[in-house]
DNA sequence: ACTCATTACGTTGAACGTAAACATT
DNA sequence: AATGTTTACGTTCAACGTAATGAGT
């Protein structure tokens, strides 16, 4: 039992003629034809009988179109499951901490980090007096500094993008925490940081 | 996605090598590892690395693995399914009875046959008095006769088996409800019967 | 006449095998 | 050396299209 031309016994049970299957799934109506007479002979009973000028399905053929249906179904359930993992959050995310910063996000990060499989976090833990500190943005994929104007009076920032004072240009990714896709669409462009960046998952060529 | 390619990702999950693959899908390991790496491409994921002298699934390869037993399952279900039609019985059987015996078992009969779509019976009483009885066998699927001898002492024959009077030989088939593998399986072999026999499904000439 | 399915026949490319190269133990 | 994977290259057959034919309204 071939899948793909149970599809196509699916579609004539659905769209009623072979010329409809034929043009929905941009073939000829011989094609069709040719492949449905495949399939009756592999199944070893008549699936079609003529009805006036088009055909209809037999008792077999509509039974064995419901089966059609089923593997079509766990298919694309297959595809979603697949897609699914594809854009999941993955890879090494590196972030520049200080000590009071890190006391605040990172236990949930680690918990969260925890929870999405293939995602793992490297931190590390920074003088936040160094003068050169938004500098670390060049060797990491996030960089929680003060802001250089002191912090307004109120709550402690709770999110990471609260850092309004740094302007988006730091970011060399959109977002460091990818997924699979993006981190796989494309070689780095010409990245100017050496060890962080938009790095691939692999230096392979093709991926 | 390829199912076919998928499979043989599958095959690999379990089976640990390509070259075990091979053999076992009757293929040389030349031929696996090509369509492996069609399916890395269509994918866009590495889904293998080298380890040692062998080759292991990545993570993306091994849940890619996962949704193709999935679908692999689907397959199997699908095709115990239209098994289940295959050797459901169906088809037209023709009885012939005589009144006394008719209500008896016709209404269990009908019950039954009603359950089962498929399969309809043609009912017709006669005379048991007739002398050509047992010659309504070349006319019927099905006959219900008196035993010449007459019936012994005790409780009706509650099965048409029960007609042990009848030789074997009466019975031109081997089962009178057939499924619909058996009807289909070949052309009637010079049946002498007109009408009835074990005639197939269709005249097609294929089935 | 028109529409749909089928058959005849030629073409092409995906899937495969053979053989050689490559990699690892 | 032995084992397992990959690459290069040639072959073949299944899937398809074009064109002609058949069948029904």
């Amino acid at each position: 039992m071939d899948v793909r031309r149970l599809e196509l016994l699916r579609e004539l049970g659905e769209r009623g003629s072979i010329t409809a299957v034929a043009t929905a799934t941009h073939r000829t109506p011989s094609a069709v034809s040719q492949q449905l007479k495949v399939l009756e002979r592999e199944i070893g009973f008549p699936l079609t009988e003529r009805s006036g000028r088009g055909i209809v399905l037999t008792d077999a053929g509509r039974t064995l179109a419901r089966t059609a249906t089923d593997i079509a179904v766990a298919i694309e359930r297959a595809e979603a499951v697949w897609n699914a993992f594809v854009d999941a959050p993955a890879g090494e995310v590196s972030i520049a901490t200080f000590p009071t910063a890190g006391q605040m996000f990172i236990p949930g990060l680690l918990k969260t980090a925890a929870a999405t499989p293939g995602l793992s976090l490297v931190v590390s833990d920074r003088d936040p007096q160094l003068p050169d500190f938004p500098r670390l943005t060049n060797d990491f994929d996030v960089v929680l500094a003060h802001s250089p104007r002191g912090l307004a009076a109120g709550p402690t920032p709770a999110s990471l993008s609260m850092s309004s004072s740094w302007s988006r240009s730091t970011w060399r990714c959109p977002s460091a925490i990818r997924s699979r896709a993006a981190r796989c669409s494309r070689p780095p462009t010409s990245s100017t940081r050496p060890g962080s960046g938009c790095r691939s998952a692999t230096p392979s060529s093709r991926c």
